[in-house]
DNA sequence: TCACGCCCCTA
DNA sequence: GTAGGGGCGTGAT
């Protein structure tokens, strides 16, 4: 075996801060159990030590950016301005870092006034002169350039590696032309200026065929098209951008090559920040002991039996200013749901369960249901008596069906945590525990078990219940104290949270709880009769396709179209098979038969499945009625979703389908109504924008399609064609939705550049709405969030992400969530409003439905006007906005007939 | 039995 | 091009 001395292993140039920003995103929000965020130190400690094993031996050095500005910042005022500042929960995770990387004995530099990139290119070239070969280990593509023979980029959290051939085939171009490359294309992120409309494809095509930067700029006049033009208009800025992509590879270091040499690990200040930190497994490494997880006071659970014990709860209760309330069940249909305990907390650590309804066998004796609601039953429903749940509109409409008013609703933290950040998470009790105090709670299916066989609560031992459910009570309360403090510092978070959502809650447990009557029969005999036809289509579709096959397999379909009859493939799925989906067959259609046989069964497919059959299973036997679950907490954006069953998604655009509106009744001597919003994500965006031509068309109560249609066609309003309005609303759903020319293009049928040629002409006629658009954007990218008028907030975490796609899909978003958030903000403020009139008593009227921008009522015959005008009046008033909000209000014995 | 892909219904 | 829920087939478990 040979020596092998110093000098025959690589130098590893460890890129840090690239490291810091992809740990910190792509990683769960760690944190240790007195809340100090940990994640994204867990990500970089676990890529060094990686590192260190497999480059054992080996000269290293960990470089990270230091604070404040940079020579580039000098070279360039604007650089990286669009950079967000920082999240604090990263900034505490630093220092941390550079403690471990210390104590793990690995040389750190952090040199000011340039970048970290700077200082590995520096030691790069050092490394190089001396022959020595070099890996940098680094996330960032810019590093391509510093690629030679002797220095090659490892990704250590993706394990890949790049060396010369692998810097071509990735960026088609040799790491010698990395600077020119870069600095064609910009950099948004860092707002380093580029040629518009030059992306990796443009810029590699150019430097192969031109061979340089410099011989671009010299052969400008040759490019030809709209991207020439860019490349002219940017020719004084290019020599800039290459300065500013170029690393350094000459800074000044005070440390030589043979200082990068690893000491051994200090193993007391490892484990001391290992403990700090609860990294367990490492802390067992470096002989630490894990500490036991009650650093907080040991929870006391009391599970009450006693009426002595019950009261003395009572009387607690009655005397704190706030308690934690939850109720166990037998099921999360709270219209099926029985009561099977109570649980609650007064103070974090200090809880109670009070049993009512385990029915196992060998149960022990507990309180009866009766006298507990009716010891509860005054604090409950006292509105001075304040509760903090979780999800309480569930525990308000079981007790309601067990005639017991729950009042005094101060907080719910799943609708803090939704108003906190609508995108963070999922809001459940468990996540929330966890990742906001760092907490593992008890999972039901830990005490209940899982699938087919698992318990229902009532059969859960009293014993683990009263663990399960107390914890519940008491995480919420230590929760509501996490959560509450950094959303009372924001006034316009508050607003919505107390002004809108908390009220909100009552009201939709009453819309669930009033239910939609829907006609069963009806819908059981339109099922049989599409039962019929679709055996038609089958035997059909059969006959076309020359054998049987599964209509609803769209695997098999697949074979059958474009492997046995060879259809042209038009477009493919997401992951890369020929697409059988509706506009894909709508084409086909036109040239061959089986696909219109096809989109006709599964129309037919979809009404039967969800609708005819399903619906009916739906009806609650006790009322009759369908009772479908409003989540509040759930669409980013500050809309509702609507499940079991979904009543925001029942069909309406064609006959068939609104055959199933037709079952959506009202009883002998009632009727139904309807009154929607007019174009409102139109109108927000009108007064959002304040565009003149758009607020001047709402004002004069225009069809507003054909307004748009009007001016992007330069056409009178009355000699608009129907092709023309069409491609107009196109159009403004095409801005909704933050649309590109692509989108809409394909929306249209029309190419690119016709679609392109469109948004030109559209935003000239609307210079209003393309400043708000561009505004929004900048916005977003600098706070990192948007808002809607009410102030409701929706992060944009990938706003200014590097993966273009992912950036571009934040930056639609970043259009539409004000747009679609607002309105969802005004209908729920209608909603209140109305409520709360309907309350007053003097109208035998239910409110029934909410579909995003349509409230459903039912009402006595007799009635119905006077429900019309003031529900009319009430959803108009919901906001003031610069144009009027245009409420329609349809009547009839059917939410079909209503429209 | 479950997760996932695909498709389709709504605003 | 935005935001959702849900059914079915498929293949792993």
């Amino acid at each position: 075996m040979t020596e092998v001395g110093l000098n025959d292993k690589p130098l590893v140039l460890v890129d840090g801060s690239s490291y810091l920003f992809r740990a910190y995103h792509a990683l769960p929000p760690l944190a240790t159990s007195a809340g100090h965020p940990t994640g994204a130190i867990k990500g970089v400690i676990s890529m060094l030590r990686k590192l260190a094993k497999d480059y054992e031996g080996s000269p290293i050095a960990v470089v990270f950016d230091a604070k404040g500005k940079t020579f580039r910042d000098d070279l360039y005022p604007e650089y990286k301005a669009n950079r967000p500042p920082m999240p604090d929960d990263l900034r505490e995770q630093i220092q941390p870092i550079h403690d471990i990387i210390e104590a793990m004995g690995l040389p750190l530099l952090i040199i000011p006034d340039v970048e970290a990139d700077d200082v590995i290119g520096t030691l790069a070239r050092q490394a190089s002169e001396q022959e020595r070969s070099t890996v940098v280990s680094t996330g960032d593509k810019d590093m391509a350039q510093l690629v030679t023979d002797h220095v090659t980029l490892v990704n250590t959290m993706t394990e890949t590696t790049m060396d010369r051939d692998g810097v071509v085939e990735k960026f088609g171009v040799p790491p010698e032309s990395i600077i020119d490359y870069l600095a064609l294309m910009g950099d948004s992120v860092d707002n380093i200026p580029g040629v518009p409309k030059v992306g990796p494809k443009t810029a590699a095509k150019w430097l192969n065929e031109y061979g340089s930067l410099d011989a671009v700029i010299a052969r400008a006049d040759e490019v030809k098209g709209k991207v020439g033009e860019n490349l002219r208009a940017s020719l004084d800025q290019l020599p800039l951008s290459r300065e500013l992509t170029t690393i350094k590879c000459d800074v000044q270091l005070d440390v030589a090559l043979e200082d990068l040499v690893p000491r051994p690990e200090d193993v007391e200040a490892l484990r001391t920040l290992y403990e700090r930190f609860e990294f367990k497994t490492w802390i067992a490494e470096v002989g630490g002991t894990v500490a036991p997880p009650a650093q907080q006071p040991e929870p006391r659970y009391e599970c009450v039996t006693s009426m002595e014990a019950l009261q003395a709860w009572v009387d607690k209760l009655a005397n704190s200013e706030l308690f934690a309330f939850h109720t166990e069940t037998t099921s999360v249909d709270y219209m099926a749901a029985d009561l099977v305990g109570f649980a609650f907390a007064i103070e974090p650590g200090s809880a109670a369960y009070v049993p009512v309804g385990h029915a196992y066998a060998g149960a022990p004796d507990q309180l009866s249901l009766t006298r507990v609601l009716d010891a509860l039953k005054p604090l409950l429903a006292d509105p001075a008596c304040l509760k903090v749940g979780h999800n309480l509109k569930y525990a308000m409409s079981v007790l309601a069906r067990a005639g017991v008013a729950l009042n005094g609703i101060a907080f719910d933290t799943m609708l803090e945590s939704y108003v906190l950040d609508s995108v963070a998470s999922r809001h459940e009790l468990g996540e929330l525990a966890q990742k906001h105090l760092g907490l593992e709670t008890i999972h039901y299916e830990d005490i209940a078990g899982k699938g087919a066989k698992q318990l229902a609560f009532d059969e859960v031992p009293v014993e683990q219940a009263a663990e399960y459910a107390a914890q519940h009570a008491d995480i919420t309360l230590r929760l509501h104290q996490k959560l509450w403090p950094p959303l009372e510092a924001e006034p316009s978070l508050v607003r919505v949270f107390k002004d809108i959502e908390l009220p909100l809650v009552e009201v939709l447990s009453r819309v669930e709880r009033n239910g939609a009557l829907v006609d069963g029969g009806l819908l059981h005999e339109h099922g049989i009769e599409l039962a019929e036809r679709m055996a038609a289509l089958e035997n059909q579709a059969w006959e076309l396709a020359g054998q049987a096959f599964n209509l609803d397999s769209p695997k098999q379909l697949q074979e059958i179209f474009y492997d046995k009859l060879q259809l042209p493939v038009l477009k493919k799925t997401p992951k890369g098979q020929p697409s059988t989906a509706e506009p894909v067959l709508q084409d086909l259609a036109r040239d061959y038969e089986l696909p219109q046989v096809i989109l006709e069964y599964r129309g037919l497919t979809k009404l039967k499945s969800t609708y005819t059959d399903t619906l009916p299973l739906q009806i609650d036997p006790h009322t009759g009625r369908v009772h479908t679950s409003y989540h509040q907490a759930v669409a980013a954006t500050g809309r509702l979703s609507s499940s079991n069953p979904n009543l925001q998604n029942i069909p309406i655009r064609n006959a068939e389908g609104r055959r199933i509106r037709q079952a959506f009744v009202a009883p002998a001597g009632r009727r139904i109504v309807a009154a929607d919003y007019s174009q409102i994500e139109l109108r927000i965006m009108a007064h959002l924008s304040g565009d003149a031509g758009l607020n001047a068309a709402f004002d004069a109560n225009q069809d507003i399609h054909r307004a748009t249609a009007a001016e992007v066609f330069g056409e009178p309003l009355e000699a608009v064609s129907d092709a023309q309005r069409r491609s107009a609303k196109a159009i403004n759903f095409g801005l909704i939705y933050g649309m590109s020319a692509f989108g809409l293009g394909r929306q249209l049928g029309i190419s690119r550049a016709l679609a392109q040629d469109y948004i030109d002409r559209y935003f000239a006629r609307y210079p209003g709405v393309r400043e708000y658009m561009e505004i929004t954007r900048e916005l977003a990218r600098q706070q990192g969030y948007v808002e809607t008028v009410f102030g409701r907030r929706l992060y944009l975490p990938e706003i200014n992400a590097r993966h273009a796609q992912r950036r571009q899909a934040a930056e639609r978003t970043a259009i539409n969530a004000p747009m679609q958030g607002t309105a969802a903000d005004i209908i729920k403020r209608a909603m209140l409003d109305v409520d709360a009139w309907l309350r007053e008593g003097r109208l035998d009227a239910l409110m029934i439905m909410q579909v995003h921008d349509e409230l459903v009522f039912e009402v006595a015959e007799a009635e119905v006007s006077s429900l019309c005008d003031g529900v009319l009046s009430r959803m108009s008033r919901a906001a003031e906005l610069r144009v009027p909000l245009v409420v329609e209000c349809g009547v009839g014995e059917n939410w079909d007939e209503a429209h």
